[in-house]
DNA sequence: GGCTATACCTAGCCATACTAGGTGTCAAGG
DNA sequence: CCTTGACACCTAGTATGGCTAGGTATAGCC
């Protein structure tokens, strides 16, 4: 996977795999992995930067933990980042439906 | 159309209008713009150095012709950019059913 | 003469994925 | 016990590349 491709399309997965319920970080990067079949094996430094910009533009909302000493950052989507999900979505479809226009 | 989703793919998608037969910088503009059905209106400072960046790794190579005083940069695929197309065919397939997993 | 479309170019901006380093907890093995 | 690895978080700095904004010049039309 070309680092460059995926700018512009991370924000939306993020928010894909937060979707269904919230996860902490690290968990978000594995649920990544898993639900791209291995493709996305994405390092820390570029998630956990993405976690805290989606929070920042209010698309997240985060809560610590501390079970048995270990502390997680949970994120889960806010109700604009539920309907934001949906605008990348269909900005997905419509992308990928020109690329592929012009590509075959 | 958001910027930051374009990048990386770019140039797979002047190899591909270009590999039917060679064009100049401005026809591959308009080319792009008529083969995604208006979707991909590209500035002139995006597919400039596009093309000259292709050039330079040796994927495509230009001939300047003057009809009636105007100047033309004409490109066209070498050898190699050619079969870069068919890898950035097949990784933009990879890419495209990749996101598609995670993002449904 | 001025306007539009054609046709080329480049310096600098900016968003963002990544590298490379850091901190600390916990469980398993030697 | 103590090292190793997985877990779990963080951030400063780098590199890439599409885009903005500016420039030059020709052709054709009103």
């Amino acid at each position: 996977m070309e680092p460059e491709q995926l700018k512009g399309h991370l924000d939306g997965l993020i928010l894909a795999v937060l979707a269904p319920a919230p996860l902490h970080g690290y968990a978000v990067i594995e649920a990544l992995k898993l639900r791209s079949g291995g493709e996305l094996a994405l390092p820390e430094g570029t998630v956990y930067p993405a976690l805290h910009r989606l929070e920042r533009d209010g698309l997240l909302e985060s809560d610590w933990t501390a079970d048995s000493g270990r502390r997680r950052r949970v994120y889960g989507l806010t109700a604009r980042g539920r309907s934001e999900l949906g605008l990348r979505r269909e900005r997905w479809r419509s992308f990928a439906a020109t690329i592929d226009a012009v590509l075959a």
